[in-house]
RNA sequence: UGACCUAUGGUGUAAUGGUAACACAACUGUUUUUGGUACAGUCUUUCUAGGUUCGAAUCCUGGUAGGUCAACCA
């Protein structure tokens, strides 16, 4: 293939380019994805992922998994376990997998060296006292009586014995000594280590301190020679601290950058809110298909080639966004297009009797398995004189533009022939039970010597051979375009139809429908089989639908 | 009444002092045994006021707007 024109770099890349030019590190790159195992990843994940595996691949460095794993109150080994599955189905291997607390020795030998610097202090006031002396973006604090009257000795032993247990949750905690007065609110002399009695999901009841974040995920870089660690946005006030620590311990210089972070309309991304719609039951777990997880995305038939190709669309910057939730189904549909099987589902089945059709008999007619690919073969479909048709591909009164079927109009069954309806039967209320049609012998797909154009074609399936199946329908979450600029509760605006289970009327070959195959029903939108699925009954997730411009038509 | 970050079509993202472009969305057509796909086209852009410069989306200053920061969370 010929070189396209070069893709311009975003302004990581642009940063990581100028670093090689410059010799700096010997052309080493090496970054991390490094999540906090408290939750499910979800597609801002996804972002973050890509960019940095993606950099890392670009220029010949690596990247490591690294799990931010210093609150054990709230992170579990479930949690690792789903994100790891998830980043490696996203397609991405990391070169080392670690933990933060595999540095919590260091961490801990980090925090006795500062305090032996004189740059670190125990301070016994209350978290209520500290508030109040840190002053306000707008009022320096002012200094805890603990910070200059405590000698090195007595906070190395105060801190000793804070490891050591002696001390209860809340009654002390370290703090490193910066400048109470900083416009910086982080550099008001934060808190570096703190007690929690808690068992830790790896290191057990080893500690009862554990580092801040801020004590910890430099070093951790620091530690692993990380020579770019990408963040998002909301990190941007703690560079100043993080080149503190390492410049104070003096340390590897691994340097932060923040680009940011992703918002989907129509979706949320905030690891705690998506913790509360599994937890309140708005949806069935983290692996919902309605759910912006990776996860969930998975199982709604996404693909990891497109969540990728997503990412690479939308672009790395600095600026405040919120996408387009078309953009990454149009890079769905993109995908599935190209790979999903093509077959036939009647979603809201009406019957057709061909009368002029022989009773008993079955035909077997041939059905392209996928257009895109010629590669792809065909299959077999029955066609016989019952059939049903999607209720709204019949209209008893169409309307000029409408081209499927209608009394005395023809339209085309795929794979099958032209026919024409007759009659209409209805009910005692006057709804309509049934079509009788007649078809036209000789306008047999592939074989058709009619001479009859039809504008319409749609799907169908032969009534007697075809096998139910649940098929679950979803729409968007949310009602609001951005439900976290929204006032009040999130959970105010969610959708609480986004979920439509129904019963269809889906072609046998179906019935060997396996996991992880996309399909395409036709002319409805592209589809997969779900794990709730059994060998008697087939459960199919709606992955996205057809573009539809005739619904536009119609709706106007 | 602070510090920091940001400002380009409806939404995103490029243009790295030298012709504002690409994708999605929307809208037209053409092709089509999927009202899909493909193809062709239309639409709509540099927050504002100054300054530097032969030349500014880009550099500087002021303003405006949005975002972030006062967890013993990450």
């Amino acid at each position: 293939m010929a070189e396209a024109t070069e893709k311009p770099l975003n302004f990581i890349e642009q940063i990581i380019e100028d670093d090689l030019a410059k010799g700096k590190n010997d052309g080493r790159i090496l970054t991390r994805f490094p999540p906090e195992p408290n939750g499910y990843l979800h597609i801002g994940h996804a972002k973050s992922i890509c960019l940095n595996f993606g950099v890392a691949q670009k220029y010949g460095g690596k990247t490591n998994l690294r799990f931010d794993d210093t609150n054990p109150v709230t992170e579990e080994t479930e949690y690792v376990e789903s994100i790891k599955a998830d980043v490696k189905w996203l397609g991405f291997e990391w070169a080392e997998e670690l933990y933060a607390s595999d540095y919590f020795d260091q961490l801990y030998e980090f925090a006795l060296n500062l305090i032996k610097k004189g740059l670190a202090y125990v301070d016994d006031s209350t978290s209520e006292e500290m508030a109040v002396m840190k002053g306000t973006p707008t009022v320096a604090g002012i200094n805890s009586s603990y910070r200059d009257e405590r000698s090195i000795e007595e906070n190395l032993d105060l801190f000793t014995r804070m490891r050591n247990g002696e001390f209860t949750e809340g009654t002390r905690v370290l703090r490193a000594k910066i400048n109470m007065a900083s416009t910086n609110m982080l550099m008001r002399d934060p808190i570096i280590y703190r007690i929690k009695i808690a068992t830790h999901h790896r290191t057990g009841d080893k500690w009862c301190i554990y580092p801040m974040y801020d004590f910890a995920h430099g070093q951790s870089d620091s530690i692993e020679q990380v020579t770019h660690s990408i963040c998002t946005l909301e990190f941007v006030p703690h560079r100043e601290l993080y080149d503190w620590c390492i410049g104070s311990l003096e340390i590897f210089p691994s340097k932060q950058y923040e680009f940011a972070r992703l918002n989907l309309s129509y979706a949320i991304t905030s690891k705690r809110k998506l913790l509360k719609l599994v937890t309140d039951n708005f949806v069935n777990g983290w692996d919902d298909p309605r759910m912006p997880t990776i996860s969930g995305m998975r199982r709604r038939g996404y693909t990891a080639q497109a969540i990728r190709e997503f990412c690479d669309r939308i672009g790395i910057a600095k600026r405040d966004n919120l996408i387009d939730v078309s953009l990454l189904e149009f890079c769905v549909r993109e995908h599935l297009n190209k790979i999903a099987t093509r077959v036939m589902a009647v979603l809201d089945p009406i019957k057709v009797v061909i009368t002029n059709y022989p009773k008993g008999q079955v035909e077997e007619l041939k059905a392209e398995n996928n257009p895109e690919d010629h590669e792809s073969g065909s299959r077999i479909m029955p066609f016989s004189r019952e059939i049903l048709i999607e209720k709204d591909d019949f209209m008893e009164n169409p309307t000029k533009k409408y081209f499927r079927l209608g009394l005395g109009l023809m339209v085309r069954l795929k794979n099958a022939y032209i026919i024409k309806c007759d009659d209409i039967v209805k009910d005692e209320n006057g709804e309509i039970i049934e079509l009788h049609c007649s078809y036209i012998e000789n306008s047999r797909s592939g074989n058709d010597t009619s001479g009859i154009n039809v504008k319409g074609t749609i799907h169908w399936v032969s009534e007697t051979q075809a096998v139910d199946a649940e098929v679950r329908l979803y729409d968007r979450l949310f009602k609001v375009e951005d439900p976290s600029r929204e006032d009040g509760d999130f959970k105010e605006y969610l959708n609480l139809e986004s979920l439509q289970v129904i019963t269809a009327k889906v072609e046998p070959a179906l019935k060997n429908a396996t996991l992880n195959t996309p399909y395409q029903f036709l002319r409805k939108g592209y589809f997969c089989l779900d794990a709730d699925s059994t060998a008697d009954k087939l459960v199919f997730n709606k992955t996205v639908g057809l573009k539809d411009t005739w619904a536009k038509e119609a709706s106007k």
